[in-house]
DNA sequence: CGGGTGCTTGATCTCTATCAACTGGTGTGG
DNA sequence: CCACACCAGTTGATAGAGATCAAGCACCCG
């Protein structure tokens, strides 16, 4: 089967709430198709038509708004077992860009395809639904670690924020991570300038918190990265700690209904 | 009746999708119970269990997450119309403040009752679910907003949004409308300190865009501002001019399941 | 009347942006 | 194989935006 992105996203899914098994059979058979990107390229474009959404095999995936007259900033990070797209399910054209940092795989789904079994299965519907909420509880965080922190902290946090989603999909050894971004991406992605990212995340480094060996990053010193940028891994939702239980209910109201 | 403020949820909801009557009427019929609050009550505090979500019937209402030590950034505004707590529906516990900048009145309706409701009727989950993406594209925008303009243009784009809003539910009368926020809300909104924002408007009035009475902001070169800071009205989604028709397939599909 | 809150102002300092130049690696074409 | 361009990263100097500090004013309310 050629659905290993789709099965990512179910562990993904599944490890927030409980799915039951008829329920991933019927994710697994969404219709879809593979498509295979080199770094830089884009994956949808601005005003691009939003008919598929995607999900993420391998690789890594930014989303991007412009400010003109030459401003970026980066609104998400997307890596293996995400939903790419799922948040203009509704919506007729993308209003940001979204582009690979890397050779990436992705498989996209047709939009009528995921609303179908939405309405059929309410389980799956709210377990999608979820998963957006997961990705607004983000974009709050980013807003606040935009609009309120130094920036030192700003990409502690990022890092912070990265390791413990790379973490959760096993993506991380021995505190290393891979990190296949450009110091302009990063610099986009917490509202810095290039120069002053650079400097700061060299200061990062003398501080003894970070390392890097060309795009590996290594956590030296968690602890206080941590505690100076007050990362709480809550706002993730990573798993079913501080999510309710939907699935018992909606098989009650499905069987009714 | 009491649910003056689901009828303006539902015309909220309608100004961008199709909903019909009988789904009208259900989200109409949901459990509620009003409650007011003075400016600067708490609605929900941090680390409150969330079991209702509420709907701002009168009034106005901001949700704020806290950064140690003393730092807060605000995250969005909640007008008359507006659901708040969707963001947290299947979440146990807000992980941010939610409090009325005014006298406010809100009516609360049980997470159950909606999620029962949602799995019901598929055209409901989709019109919520879409509010809920409509909600993150703001978030996104607000992150923009921090991250990459400068202080009188974030300023100017606050109050664009704010124009916007409160022009699609008529709470706007030549190009004035209130806004009862302290200038330190402001500030929190936009990520500037107090007396930054408090320079930077005196210069937004200075050169002419905006003038205010008390709290009432008067737009009074809203092209200039427009033409400043970037504004696009497209990320509110407050009609249906970008949003996908939605209730005809799920109607076919409800009726076949 | 006193005290609180919200707004305003000026001086100063810090952080971050901008400008400009240089390095090193990579790839390409003659 | 070298010359060249190009890109990512780095560095230093300078400028500007925004934060912080401190004080004072206006208003409302008990």
């Amino acid at each position: 089967m050629s659905n290993i992105a789709l099965s990512k996203y179910i562990e993904k899914l599944i490890r927030r709430s409980e799915l039951p098994h008829r329920d991933r059979e019927a994710i697994l058979s969404l219709p879809c198709r593979e498509q295979d990107y080199l770094a830089g390229d884009t994956i949808v474009g601005i005003g691009a038509p939003t008919t598929h959404c995607c999900f993420v095999e391998s690789g890594f995936v930014s989303r991007v708004k412009r400010v003109p007259p030459d401003l970026n900033q980066i609104l998400a990070f997307h890596i293996p077992g995400d939903g790419v797209d799922l948040q203009s399910l509704f919506f007729t054209a993308s209003d940001h860009k979204i582009y690979a940092n890397a050779p990436t795989r992705v498989v996209w789904v047709p939009h009528e395809a995921i609303l179908e079994l939405a309405a059929e299965r309410p389980v799956v519907a709210n377990a999608l639904w979820l998963d957006t909420l997961a990705d607004a509880s983000i974009f709050r965080e980013w807003t606040v670690n935009v609009g309120q922190r130094r920036a030192v902290d700003r990409i502690a946090h990022l890092f912070l924020e990265l390791y413990t989603r790379l973490l959760a999909i096993g993506a991380v050894h021995d505190e290393s991570f891979e990190l296949p971004l450009t110091q302009t991406a990063m610099a986009d992605a917490v509202g810095l300038s290039l120069v002053h990212l650079n400097k700061s995340l060299q200061l990062l480094k003398k501080d003894g918190c970070v390392q890097t060996k060309g795009r590996i990053v290594i956590l030296t010193d968690k602890a206080k990265m941590i505690r100076h940028s007050g990362f709480d891994s809550d706002y993730l939702y990573l798993d079913g700690k501080r999510v309710k239980a939907f699935s018992e209910d909606c098989e009650v109201v499905s069987a009714v209904a």
